[in-house]
DNA sequence: CAAAACTACTGGATCGATCCAGTAACGTGA
DNA sequence: TCACGTTACTGGATCGATCCAGTAGTTTTG
């Protein structure tokens, strides 16, 4: 049996096309009688509305393209749950994909959202992609784009933490500690994210004569498994910093995990912290200290931009950079630790 | 400026539409001096595939529905990400949707997706959802439904783990420690999963006279916070089991806090094992034993059975239940530990 | 009471790719 | 040389909701 089509409700309800899809939208032009007597005949056919033919004639599909390179880390899971949060709120559907870090899978990923004529598109970059490739793909479409916590420059809308400030925090707290020498440990090679957390800790060390050699800065994956070997190589290379600082709070388990086999014990004879407080870093022994970079708020923020752009393509301000506002938890992973006292 | 159409292409290659159209599906009548003209043409003027366009007129979207309750939980996480993989492979996309464990917005979601003509809908079903209001939404559609992870009887088709089997296999390692009393911790009140796990488990437990007291099983959020409040009450009623078993390993990071806060230390005086071998539980401390559940095995399958449901929608041999093998990760949290010497 | 205004509704055209039946041009074999 | 086959291509109709210009009928207004 062929599909039901506003055709054959309107046949059934004795009213025209055009009359039956005014109903479907609520027009104020068509009176409560005439449209309970249509919404009766759609239920009564088991009427499924195809939005594919509303798009096509539309230009608009009601559906957001979400570029995202995982989602097993809980952090970016975070953030694309708000996002679906808002989506479902505003009456949008989530055309989801994942590029896994790889560029090509990327590229292909952004063609085929835009094929599929999502009216926005939210990427959060591949950790090593650039610029001019995504440009280049959204070159001639009118698709709003809006980065999501990875950015290149100033030339696209943006939506992250503070992640500068959020450095800053925790190196004005590993001051307060007294700690003298930092390790980083874990994180891509290069994301936008990893440089400014970096940058914002270096300025207030810098000030403070404390050491962040770049011998002791290690890229990883972003995966406990990925944090434990990287702590090995930077233990195996005979440096025991005061403070090791993992890029997020995933690595900071297989941080905790390396120390113990170890025998150190994080909080005692090494101070930890991590970045984005996700659920699980306030349980862990001890609890890590950490800014928290709020993805529920970041995606929310991202939302509303796109909606924005989507109604109004072209705003006069240029593009728009909204950071959220990150805070330090101060937990045990930090606070217990005790400077070795110069003997 | 208005979009490129297959007909502008067509123009400017000095073809008509269909044999435009016949070039982007590669057709072996078309010669490839022809397909090359077409093809630059369309590079020239950076036409864009209409996939919308080509649904409606195809009845095929490409597409497939993932209607999921969350993904901050990576076990979650990995099921979607495999999936996306075996589609990102076949050429689909996703359109995802979370419905947090809400029946309602799960009603919304799958009415959503087939607005949207999914050729496929997966379907971990939230909680408290029942089959009788999924089969009345998807009545009509021919669009089939695989349902994954959670399952309601044998009326659908259904790909997960094996869970009475995992229950089994952990109850016979519970069993060969010498523990005598056990506490099941954590999950949503309902769920297929949690029932197949204790019972798998209860089985063992029956014949071995292990004690496990429907006092000592705890409801509670999939969360560490929710794995520390449920390991709370569990304590604060007085009871101390040999072992405690998390629903899942997200909840046993908060086990081990609680444990921790009153100064018990798992894997030495109290077992601790989970579900799932989620990244991080080899890294906890001590690493946890846990029952494997593959994600990205059941995300294959899952993806396999939708889309040979998509090729033959109707199968003679009935719904089909493929459950994954679970595999038994013996570690320190319940090898490390010695039953009390009765003295 | 005629003109204007409004209410309730309608039919054809449209979005863009694809399918189908068909055609013109050319080559081949008896 | 003509029937037949093959190759290369074409134009119109189609999928289903929506837009637009328009119309019949009713009510209001000067």
């Amino acid at each position: 049996m062929p599909r039901v089509t506003l055709a054959d409700v309107s046949r059934h309800a004795g009213v025209s096309r055009s009359t039956a899809s005014l109903v479907l939208n609520d027009s104020p032009t068509i009176p409560l009688s005439t449209k309970t007597r249509v919404r009766q005949a759609m239920a009564e056919l088991g009427y499924v509305y195809n939005r594919q033919a509303a798009t096509l004639r539309n230009q608009k599909s009601m559906a957001i393209g979400l570029a995202v390179t995982e989602v097993s880390n809980p952090y970016f899971a975070e953030l694309a749950m708000a996002l679906d949060d808002a989506a479902y709120a505003n009456g949008y559907t989530v055309v989801v994909g994942y590029s896994r870090d790889d560029t090509e899978r990327q590229d292909h990923l952004i063609s085929t959202l835009l094929e599929r004529g999502v009216d926005g598109l939210i990427l959060l970059p591949a950790a090593l992609s650039e610029a001019t490739s995504i440009d280049r793909l959204l070159a001639g479409s009118r698709t709003p784009l809006v980065l999501l916590a990875r950015h290149f420059n100033l030339a696209h809308d943006y939506v992250g933490a503070d992640n500068r400030t959020g450095g800053q925090l925790l190196g004005r707290h590993i001051q307060s500690i007294g700690a003298r020498t930092v390790a980083l440990v874990g994180g891509p090679e290069y994301t936008s994210a990893r440089v400014e957390r970096t940058e914002g800790m270096k300025s207030v060390f810098d000030s403070a004569g404390i050491r962040l050699e770049p011998s002791t800065v290690l890229a990883s994956e972003t995966t406990p498994a990925g944090g434990a070997k990287a702590t090995a190589e930077l233990l195996d290379s005979g440096i025991l910093p005061d403070v090791i600082v993992a890029y997020s709070d995933v690595i900071a388990g297989g941080i905790y995990a390396e120390l113990h086999a170890r025998g150190l014990e994080p909080g005692r004879d090494i101070a930890v912290a991590g970045f984005d407080d996700i659920p699980g870093s306030a349980q862990m022994i001890p609890p890590l200290t950490t800014v928290a970079t709020f993805p529920n708020k970041i995606g929310t923020a991202c939302a509303e931009m796109i909606f924005s752009r989507i109604a109004d393509p072209e705003p006069d301000n240029g593009h728009e950079h909204v950071l959220i506002e990150p805070r330090l938890r101060i937990r045990a992973s930090t606070a217990s630790w005790r400077p070795r006292t110069p003997s």
